[in-house]
RNA sequence: GCGUUCGUAGCUCAGCUGGAUAGAGCGACGGACUUCGAAUCCGUAGGUCGCAGGUUCGACUCCUGUCGGACGCACCA
């Protein structure tokens, strides 16, 4: 990139004296559609105007002046292909080079966070009921992106902020009275967040008996926070059941919090903000007594913050909390993981911060993701069709089991019932990752249980085959003993397109952690299990005649398990080295 | 009504800061298991990138309009 940058420079002194050049970062390369073209496209379009000549008159001069450049051969050859300058580069050094960076820690890995501190905010459950498929698709969305975060050197801190307070809560608590008897968990055997959540759905079936029930629930919410010691100890109890419950589905599908916020300890904290702001006239007070801000003037509307009996809401909250969060801990960027019904609301929040001067508030970022929907329609609570997280992943598992049963491999897996979750985990993250977030997307079961085509275990699939080469390597079966590795004998066009594959797994980290999207990652994961097989099916590796082309292609395979490893990592898909 | 967002093959989705013949998977059809695991691979068919303008040497990609879907527009969270 640098010999085609010093070309291009020679060449604009030659035409346009004086004209300052790109620079080698600031051109634009592009993978060639055929690999036989090229391995880097330098279109030249862009230079056509500032030279005054047609971009294929340019390649054309920049091929010649590259093979000008003494160095310039050890790296590579350029070519102009119409308004391409097009580079091959040299495959040995290049093969050697990628080896070695596989090798060495923390492969993939970048720097351009680095020294960054992100906040990551996710999940944020209720406390009145279990998690369900939406839930999944918001968790795996945070945790994934915060592992790629901090793959790029971000300092990554994840917070979960639960919601435990409200009227919500006070539903099933309130059906817990009438009908609970006092019965716990452990009396029902059912895990203690599904005992919440059956009660919360009891409220509904409630309601149809008893029509006063939503005004004793407000009830319920009024001796709530007056702090009534029976109904404080009922909701305690409650919620402990909720929490410990959802957190036994986090360390189920690998998801972990740095900091646990409540929003009970929280809900409280942004009144002072809203009252100095009154004070600095960035708000107003309504006739009513409510405290408002008007937002009209960039296209938002108005939205009070403190009703007229003083007390706060949602968003005074989130003002808050926000600032809490900065003063504790002062960070580069906090990521808000929020469907994406809450656009709204997180614009005004990030305007209203800006507005009380805080500079960091352009640093805030919402991570607004799409509904999952079902083949037959939306979730919807009260209609029950929501996909409960546990019961799916139940579900998934059991499959998965079958699967290994009916192709009887219980013996090669070992532990069948931990393999069968971990193949449900890379099915459901894969499939809930590879659509970009900002889109709703359908979650078709059938399709996700198949396990064929584009999905999780299919890429496990991959990684386990490639893990089996190395197994049997390690046992000495194989040609490859006899040989020594040498990147030249990976010249080929079939063993250097996976070489560049592996190659191109730090950009696209990079671009995962640039754009806040994870399924750059996904997708790239799935461009390299399918690289990789078809690779492994036409090129012998272990029973290959030539002892030095099978060492160096066991450490291509390698190299591919440990790219695997780290992507699928970065993805919560679990990587497996038998399935 | 206003705002945000999405609209690519029958279905589910990719398509890098605009660039060289728009790609996968599923489904359909046809092939490949005495050979490193066939949860696989190879091939065929299938697209005026919602529509209409505009900017540009060049637009699936940017702008405007329009149609269609989703979401939001609470002193709920």
């Amino acid at each position: 990139m640098a010999i085609v940058a010093q070309a291009l420079a020679a060449e604009f002194e030659a035409r346009v004296p004086g004209q300052p050049a790109p620079k080698a970062d600031e051109l634009v390369v592009e993978t060639p559609p055929d690999p036989a073209m090229g391995d880097l496209g330098f279109p030249m379009f862009a230079m056509a105007k500032v030279l005054r000549a047609g971009p294929a008159q340019i390649a054309k001069a920049l091929e010649a002046r590259v093979a000008a450049i003494p160095e310039a051969s050890a790296l590579g050859q350029a070519k102009a292909v119409g308004p391409y300058l097009n580079v091959s580069l040299a495959r040995a050094p290049e093969i050697a080079r990628v080896l070695a960076a596989v090798r060495s820690p923390g492969w993939g890995q970048g720097t351009s966070l680095a020294g960054k501190r992100v906040m990551v905010e996710f999940s944020s459950p209720n406390t009145n009921k279990p998690l369900h498929l939406g839930h999944l698709r918001n968790n795996v969305l945070g945790e994934s992106v915060s592992r790629i975060l901090a793959a790029e050197g971000a300092e990554v801190r994840k917070v979960n902020h639960i919601n435990d307070r409200g009227i919500h809560i006070c539903k099933s608590m309130l059906a817990y009275m009438k009908k609970g008897e006092g019965r716990t968990p452990e009396d029902e055997g059912l895990k203690s967040d599904h005992f919440v959540g059956k009660y919360y759905v009891l409220f509904g079936e409630l309601k149809a008996e008893a029509k006063d029930i939503e005004a004793e629930a407000q009830e319920l919410l009024v001796q709530w926070e007056a702090g009534e010691t029976a109904v404080r100890e009922l909701w305690k109890r409650m919620n402990e059941w909720a929490v410990s419950g959802i957190k036994k589905t986090y360390a189920r599908t690998g998801k972990g919090f740095d900091l646990y916020d409540y929003e009970s300890d929280t809900y409280e904290l942004g009144r002072r903000f809203v009252h100095e702001g009154l004070a600095k006239g960035i708000f107003f007070k309504a006739e009513d007594g409510s405290v408002q801000v008007d937002l009209e003037d960039v296209g938002l509307d108005k939205k009070v913050l403190l009703r007229k009996d003083g007390t706060s809401i949602y968003i005074t909250q989130d003002i808050g909390t926000a600032i809490e969060r900065h003063e504790s801990w002062p960070h580069d960027k906090l990521i808000y993981v929020v469907a994406s019904e809450q656009q709204y609301h997180f614009k005004v929040l990030f305007e209203i911060l800006k507005r009380l001067g805080f500079e960091w508030a352009r640093d805030l970022h919402h991570l607004s993701y799409g509904l999952v929907n079902l083949p037959s329609g939306r979730m919807k609570t009260r209609e029950g069709t929501v996909v409960d997280a546990d019961d799916l992943i139940d579900e998934l598992s059991r499959l998965a089991v079958a699967e290994i049963e009916a192709k009887g491999r219980e013996d090669s897996v070992g532990d069948l019932a931990g393999v069968g979750e971990k193949i449900a985990l890379g099915a459901l993250h894969y499939y809930l990752l590879q659509t970009a977030p900002a889109k709703d997307m359908l979650y078709d079961p059938e399709a996700s249980l198949s396990f064929n085509g584009d999905t999780g275990p299919y890429i496990q699939y991959m990684g386990a085959r490639a893990s089996s080469i190395i197994r049997k390597a390690n046992k000495g079966e194989g040609t490859h003993v006899n040989g020594t590795p040498r990147p030249a004998k990976l010249e080929s066009d079939a063993d250097w397109a996976l070489v560049r594959r592996v190659a191109a797994f730090p950009g696209a980290i990079e671009a995962a952690a640039a754009k806040v999207d994870s399924s750059i990652v996904a997708n790239y994961l799935h461009d390299l299990a399918q690289d990789f097989s078809t690779w492994y099916r036409d090129n012998p590796v272990l029973a290959n005649p030539d002892a030095d082309l099978a060492a160096s292609r066991l450490e291509l395979v390698i190299a591919v398990r440990a790219t695997f490893a780290a992507a699928a990592r970065l993805t919560c898909i679990p990587f497996l080295d038998a399935m």
